[in-house]
DNA sequence: CCTACCGATCGGTAGG
DNA sequence: CCTACCGATCGGTAGG
């Protein structure tokens, strides 16, 4: 990001810089992937492509990646890791603000956040593993529901508290399937409320708070 | 399907067995597509594998279909026509037999009918649509989206009169799209209850009526 | 990370 | 609808 600045590190300088490109290549590389993933798809992305999208000759991505599927696993991986460890952050925070926050109030940061990740800005992560799983074989694929279970854990426990007090009425199970369908479908039809629509089909344009607000009194 | 039946039909035999047989081959064509593109996404899915599926050689399917988009809009407008008239059968039949119907039965039904559409037997096409529309092009999307209004027709008055009665707690237009995301979003975990599940990562096996009630109290 | 390249595949066509 | 085929593309590699 900010190479322009610091350019000079104090120790073993030129290891360091060597391993800062290599890790910003390759980590453009995967924004880069996740960007066009999101858009056109997997399959119909070009290795070439994304190479293209940051001035890379089209052999170059395979000097990062083995191929096009770890290509893949690095923006899940990725998008995932920020996301539980941003739902972390936000959970502690509330715990220490008001450790007696009730269940519906961690819901609403859980719910808040989870827009975030689908529909704020750089968001490209999480919609392509949502959506482009298939394409990872049996092994990535494991590897990727780990990270999924962790995300989810943390909601786990907040709904079977709302079950208890009887503010939600299917059970923990169902509900849970039916609330994150509720909030990933949104990627399909949402719009950022500050860009400006070119005739697209997509229709809502909410802000994220509104839209957390509307789940909630639907929900709960 | 029962060519091997009734082998001779009475008057003008020649023409009828032709056209009967090419509109037999064009079906067998969507159908085998549509299982295929939504088993493996429309890009993965070769024209070949489609043309084998049938016991067809690899150029013929080009005969019935100008190009492989054109496949995959016939198998979203199959579907989605058979689904709105199925709908409407569904709603007539509901009116004749309890004309006082109020809005909760009119959201079971249509939402039981959804959960058919979606993970039923022959449930390809629909998925296909929901999930493989990026693939077409801007003329072709406008077509699937005036059979999608047309479907969603009949879901507004509903969610409006529960919406007045209070049934229903958010707005009607944000309610639509987060029902529709939590039913549509069952394609991605539902396991049908009668196939055994082989080692997959999907898991519910709830009954499409268990589905349907559980929707009906997290919503209403 | 670039240059130069390959093997395979795939949508689609001509001609019957 | 089959046979035979083509042009283009694409993931990936060797060698520096």
């Amino acid at each position: 990001m900010n190479t322009s600045l610091a350019k000079r590190p104090r120790g073993r300088p030129k290891k360091t810089e060597e391993q800062r490109d290599d890790g910003n290549r390759r980590q453009a590389l995967i924004c880069a992937a996740a960007q066009l993933f999101k858009l056109k798809g997997y399959d119909a992305t070009t290795t070439r492509e994304i190479a293209a999208q940051i001035g890379m000759q089209p052999g170059s991505p395979f000097y990062h990646f083995e191929n096009k599927q770890d290509l893949l696993l690095a923006v899940m991986v990725d998008g995932m890791k920020r996301a539980i460890a941003d739902q972390h952050t936000l959970l502690k925070a509330l715990l220490t603000q008001s450790p007696k926050a009730n269940a519906s109030i961690k819901l609403r940061i859980l719910i808040r956040h989870h827009f975030e990740v689908l529909l704020g800005p750089q968001s490209d992560f999480i919609p392509v593993m949502l959506y482009e799983s298939r394409a990872l074989n049996s092994v990535q694929r494991l590897s990727i529901n780990k990270l999924k279970d962790s995300y989810e854990a943390a909601w786990i426990p907040v709904l079977q508290e709302l079950c208890h007090c009887n503010k939600l009425k299917a059970p923990v199970g169902i509900s849970r399937l039916m609330i994150f369908g509720a909030l990933n479908w949104s990627v399909q039809w949402y719009e950022a409320p500050l860009i400006k629509n070119k005739n697209r089909v997509k229709s809502h344009h909410a802000s994220l708070d509104e839209l957390t607000e509307a789940a909630l009194v639907l929900f709960l």
